[in-house]
RNA sequence: GCGGACGUGGCGGAACCGGUAGACGCAAGGGACUUAAAAUCCCUCGGGCCAUGCCCAUGCGGGUUCGAUCCCCGCCGUCCGCACCA
């Protein structure tokens, strides 16, 4: 006897144990085609937040319904293992970062399981194995022989007390995030990766990205910041060899230079400074102010003339001051400009501090240049040259093209004095951090042989387990052994790289290594690469649509380049899922209280919440990302266990499109649980007038089960289009609908047993039902289908096919309106033609009604849509 | 400042290529069943009016069109990204 609820804590870790023993989403049957869905991997922090159930469970439909399409789906886990709060973790409680590591993997792997996620746990992997990160240190002196890899100084943030690198965002107001210690900028020698070699094709290649959001498309043409200019070369007056190199992109504005500005870290600046003590202070000024990102927006232009003068490309006469200027960046361009203030904004702010005129160079159509005044506002848009000798009439274009002809041809100091140039924002990515729980560099600095690459016998260079986190700085350069190791050259004592890399790099290709993830000679093989690379179907968070999209496109480059095998591209189609936002709650007293700690009532006022403990009430704050600052946030343990993981699955893939924030409620997960039990309800109600599994369709159809087949096949092609295009919130509502088709359909049925053609539509409706519910909620679907008298898994089942004689309507309703405004509803065959159409429109009472007796102007029929009546 | 996205009932949202605005759900109100509750089921649910019907309504103001949530112009608002890149 079936039950008249559906127990989900029996049901769903039953339906688990059968999935694993039966190996059920093992991918590997080469005889389909493939298909490879990838979730970004988690870090493993020791529990899954809500965030991760809705990721997941967006792949897991995919997964799953690309399965029962009959692909061969690779669906894989890992994690993302490397990274700081492990070390923090053993600085505050002791314990060793692997360990705290493997604990926190065990229990997230756990509750994913609890998920019913149709993974294959077999390709699973952690970057901080050694069985992984050998490869990737293979990869890095692959690199490293291919020309990918530079080492150079680099200025960098270093905390003084932690002595460790940071990364600009962990720089708070000039402050350690952590210590609070002043940051300095320190030059340090470090290891880069040169993804600038690159620049141009990963710049030019997203066009070919069409299943990519078009926002991150564009913020990684930003980020690469391609720029098409000129180098040009100054002289400096008075020195026969000094010179200042700029880049522009603006040389046709070179007739309205008013200055030349440089870095405070330019050598010529540098230079000049060491001689001038208020320059050199100054400079030093403008460095720390560098260091906070708060400072940079509200600084005000500032130079200090340094005395020098350079002359005029185009006139030996003509002399430019030279200032340093804290607006300049070293590191893009040649860190110096030559500034032309009536077209462009910052050149034109600081000449106006510092008196420096601002001659117009291009004037717009259609302006009279005598007219042509710039004093607050600099002008960057098209027109012609005016005050500019041979450039005068001719376009921004014209004159950019003439400028770089004649500088290019022109000598200074023996060399052309100019060069076209195409530069780019994207730097080369430094990788070195001094840290313990990364993957160690694989290099040996020899006092003799200098930088030489461990050989690829003695692969992995394995992190040792013995160290401590006493003493600030790097654990692998306080270990009292570790460094110290033969030179592989020449065997001289010699010292082991100590920096360990970026965790960046880890998940730079990790979605490579589940294709072959057990391969111990090679990150994968080729076949394998080739079988499974593209990822067809990537989603993560927007927080990703820069830095580790565009390392894994650079990653999949290099090692294509360097002879591994893979493609171009590693994401043919990327999707960037919204977050899941909830309510906050704060006390009077200030403290912010957890949605678990209150109870809520809905009267006269409105919505309220109060202390469960106490009965203080609270106020009902906005809406916010989930942070255990706020206690905002659920756990994904408490609703899998109160509702079961359909309820969560389900809750989290409806009613808001899977791009946009989700918000959390109470009522929302209830919805879900409601319907759960609707769904298992519905059918068995449909399985009493079901004929049997297997049963053959009746020769004819009646109304009432011919409407019942309309309803499952248009559901059909409704649902399966809605996952296609990632509609997950849609594709549930047609379910919805569904269901209360298939609700009235049953409520309609007055004899049982129900005739041999509506048993037979009734059955379609049950196994259709199921399926398309199956990928959302795969545990009752699967507990559903065996009650259908299924022998077989739903898991296993291939799709419904949408019958299209029975998504066709036969007859259609088209409204009519009159001058655009509807006024009456017609039902037509939808074959029907013109005439006969307008007949039927032209007779409705309420048609004539608004038509008051005016002569017809114009007839329109849209075909299957509508019918305007135009008087 | 620059670049981008978005504004639809009490709420989340739907509406394919310019063709019935408000699917589906949540909340709310009313009812049935029940000793009662839970669960379930049914009905109502954008606003207004002279209610068998009509008018207004997709942030605001214009425009194009037989017809505009959708296209164009101008505002207003919200969110996101970048941030002196020469």
């Amino acid at each position: 006897m079936r039950p008249e609820r559906y127990d989900f804590a029996a049901a769903e870790p039953k339906w688990r144990k059968i999935w694993d023993e039966r190996q059920v989403f093992t991918s590997g049957d080469a005889a389909k085609p493939k298909y490879y869905v990838l979730e970004m991997f988690p870090y493993p922090s020791g529990r899954i937040h809500v965030g991760h159930v809705r990721n997941y469970s967006m792949g897991d439909v995919i997964a799953r319904y690309k399965r029962a399409m009959g692909f061969d789906v690779l669906h894989p886990m890992g994690w993302d293992a490397f990274g700081l709060p492990a070390e923090n973790a053993a600085q505050q409680s002791g314990s060793h970062p692997a360990t705290w590591t493997y604990a926190n993997i065990a229990s997230m792997r756990t509750q994913l399981k609890s998920m019913g996620l149709s993974l294959d746990w077999s390709r699973e992997i952690a970057t901080c194995d050694p069985a992984y990160y050998k490869h990737q240190q293979k990869l890095f002196l692959d690199f490293l022989a291919g020309g990918l890899v530079d080492r150079k100084q680099s200025k960098v943030n270093w905390d003084p007390v932690d002595h460790t690198v940071l990364a600009n965002e962990q720089v708070v107001e000039g402050r350690g995030w952590r210590s609070g210690a002043l940051v300095e900028q320190r030059e340090l020698t470090q290891w880069f990766l040169r993804i600038g070699k690159y620049a141009d094709d990963l710049l030019t290649s997203l066009d070919t990205l069409d299943r990519w959001p078009e926002k991150v498309r564009l913020m990684q043409r930003n980020w690469i910041g391609r720029s098409e200019g000129l180098l040009a070369r100054f002289a400096i007056a008075g020195d026969p060899t000094g010179e200042i190199e700029v880049f522009t992109t603006r040389p046709d504005t070179l007739f309205g230079a008013k200055f030349v500005a440089l870095a405070p870290d330019h050598p010529v600046a540098r230079a000049a400074a060491s001689s001038d003590p208020a320059l050199a202070a100054f400079a030093e000024e403008c460095r720390h102010i560098g260091t906070s990102v708060a400072a940079i927006e509200t600084a005000e232009k500032k130079g200090y003339d340094t005395g020098l003068r350079v002359v005029h490309p185009f006139d030996p006469s003509w002399v430019l001051p030279v200032y340093v200027a804290n607006f300049i960046l070293m590191d893009y361009g040649t860190g110096a400009i030559f500034g032309c203030p009536a077209h462009d904004q910052r050149d034109l702010d600081f000449a106006n501090a510092y008196g420096l005129g601002a001659t117009p160079v291009v004037c717009p159509e259609g302006v009279d240049p005598a007219t042509l005044i710039v004093s607050e506002t600099a002008f960057d848009g098209e027109g012609r040259l005016v005050n500019s000798r041979f450039l005068d009439g001719l376009t921004v274009a014209e004159a950019k093209e003439e400028v770089a002809k004649r500088l290019e041809t022109a000598q200074l100091h023996g060399r052309p004095q100019g060069e076209r140039k195409i530069n780019y924002k994207l730097r080369d990515w430094g990788i070195s951090r001094q840290r313990y729980w990364g993957c160690p560099i694989p290099i040996i600095h020899c006092p003799d042989c200098g930088v030489v690459p461990v050989p690829d016998a003695d692969l992995p260079v394995k992190l040792p387990e013995d160290v401590t986190f006493d003493k600030p700085g790097n654990p692998l350069d306080h270990h009292p052994t570790w460094k110290n190791v033969a030179c592989p050259k020449c065997g001289a004592a010699a010292r082991r790289e100590t920096d360990t890399m970026d965790t960046f790099v880890d998940s730079s290709w990790y979605y490579a290594r589940f294709t072959d993830p057990h391969n111990e000679s090679a990150p994968a093989a080729p076949e394998q690469l080739s079988r499974w690379l593209p990822v067809d179907q990537y989603i993560g968070g927007i927080e990703h649509a820069i830095l580790h999209l565009l390392y894994s496109r650079f990653f999949s480059r290099a090692i294509r380049d360097t002879g591994h095998g893979g493609v171009a591209e590693p994401f043919a189609g990327l999707f960037t899922q919204g977050m899941v936002v909830h309510e906050t709650y704060r006390a009077a007293s200030g403290k912010w209280v957890a949605p678990s700690e209150l109870r809520f009532e809905t009267g006269d006022k409105g919505r309220r919440a109060f202390l469960i403990e106490g009965g203080e009430e609270v106020a009902i704050g906005a809406i916010e990302k989930m942070s255990k600052s706020k206690r905002n946030t659920v756990d994904p343990d408490d609703i899998i266990a109160s509702y079961g993981a359909d309820t969560a699955r389900l809750f989290v893939l409806s009613d808001s499109p899977p791009d946009r924030d989700v918000v959390w409620t109470e009522e929302g997960v209830q919805g879900a649980w409601r319907f759960v039990q609707r769904v298992y309800r519905l059918a068995g109600e449909l399985a009493n007038a079901a004929a049997p599994v297997g049963a053959s369709a009746p020769a004819e159809f009646g109304a009432a089960a011919l409407d019942v087949r309309k309803a499952t096949h248009r559901t059909i092609a409704a649902v399966g289009d809605n996952i296609e295009r990632l509609r997950f919130n849609t594709a549930i509502a047609r379910i919805r609908e569904y269901a209360n088709e298939l609700t009235a359909a049953l409520d309609k049925v007055e004899t049982v047993p129900v005739s041999a053609d509506l048993a037979f539509a009734f059955r379609e409706a049950a196994d259709v039902f199921v399926q398309l519910i199956a990928p959302m909620t795969p545990h009752v679907a699967e507990e559903c289908w065996s009650d259908l008298g299924h022998s077989e898994i739903v898991s296993l089942a291939p799709w419904p096919e949408a019958d299209p004689t029975l998504v066709a309507q036969d007859m259609i309703s088209l409204p009519v309106q009159v001058n655009g405004k509807k006024r009456a509803e017609i039902l037509v065959a939808h074959d029907a033609d013109e005439a006969t159409i307008r007949e039927e429109a032209l007779t409705q009472e309420a048609v004539l009604r608004a038509m008051e007796g005016k002569p017809l102007k114009k007839f329109i029929l849209v075909p299957k849509r509508i019918v305007n009546v135009v008087v």
